[in-house]
DNA sequence: GGCCGGGTGTTATCTTATAACATAACGTTC
DNA sequence: GAACGTTATGTTATAAGATAACACCCGGCC
């Protein structure tokens, strides 16, 4: 039963990693996902993806909005918006519905329901990949006698690095 | 293993119910919930409150607002929102976070995992109160590490009353 | 009276998101 | 390579959602 891991023990990613691997890899899953699609990963569409990938924090329309207002010449909202609704439409971002940010999607082609842990004290975000998680809403929904399209869980908290420190020797 | 039952098999009401008495329900035990807690139900408070059990279909702030001008004097959108915020904080209205309103909420005093259907045909949300779905987060986030506080479930899709009829004997 | 604290009123502003329309780039066909 | 339909982007204006900052009121308390 060939039975991916259930899930990631570690969505959150160490405090030091080698990021600019994290957006490489994004960019070029983005890549092979658009032309799998038929979809144009356009000049913008791109850049707005890699400033998603900036950070693991969501990052908000506006922020990339100036961020890329650096990059180039100025784009208005409206620009910025339909590159996201875009990248989102390809499966490349998932909104953070609680914080009305963004950010990049960590199993990109795999269609899922996103998980998210958002940490209040940093500000990082990870998606996790529980399908013990998918499991349980799917059929939840399913026994409610719903269609179901957009499931995704949110869960404000702190990560494990922000968390105070255990005092007894509980791992 | 006094299991309360695990699951509310029909979130949904019926498209014709007596709504009336939902509110007047959510009415008599928000008065409790905030007695319990030494919290003061005001007449602004008890007013949006109100407002938000206006229907099943979740309200936005400003719908809230412009409703209740027609009660009283106009009110700013800060008497709202401080409104809903305390409403929040008793666990009284919950906020969908997707839609950026507010529903009712169908537990109060019982601290619970918000899980929601949220039909996008007829704009109506409604609660689920599936244990599974609330162990299996609430596991999930124990095994990242994730020290848990606010979890939500939103699902965007059909109710049951929305869906095209099935073409076979598929219930 | 004088003080405190919670609740509300008021004004202004900020952030987030979209409507509506104009223009440009691309791909196809002939 | 001109004409056309299609998709993407530019532009302007505005809608929608949320909060900061400060003033005021009112009840309880000393
Ligand atoms: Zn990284
Ligand atoms: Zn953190
Ligand atoms: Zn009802
Ligand atoms: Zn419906």
């Amino acid at each position: 039963m060939a039975r991916t891991r259930a899930h990631n023990p570690r969505p959150f990613k160490r405090e030091k990693h080698d990021h600019r691997r994290c957006v490489t890899t994004a960019l070029d899953r983005a890549a092979k996902v658009c032309a799998a699609k038929g979809a144009r990963l356009t000049a913008i569409r791109r850049q707005v993806l890699e400033l998603v990938w900036q950070s693991h924090r969501p990052a908000g329309a506006y922020d990339i909005l100036a961020a890329l207002g650096r990059k180039r010449d100025y784009v208005a909202p409206p620009t910025v918006y339909r590159a996201l609704e875009f990248l989102r439409a390809q499966g490349l971002v998932h909104r953070i519905e609680s914080l009305n940010a963004f950010v990049g999607c960590e199993r990109p082609g795999e269609p899922h329901c996103g998980q998210f842990l958002i940490c209040r004290a940093c500000g990082r975000a990870a998606e996790m990949a529980d399908g013990r998680i998918e499991a349980a809403v799917r059929r939840g929904l399913a026994e409610a006698g719903f269609a179901l399209e957009r499931p995704t869980v949110e869960a404000l908290g702190l990560c494990p690095d922000c968390q105070p420190p255990a005092e007894a020797g509980n791992a």
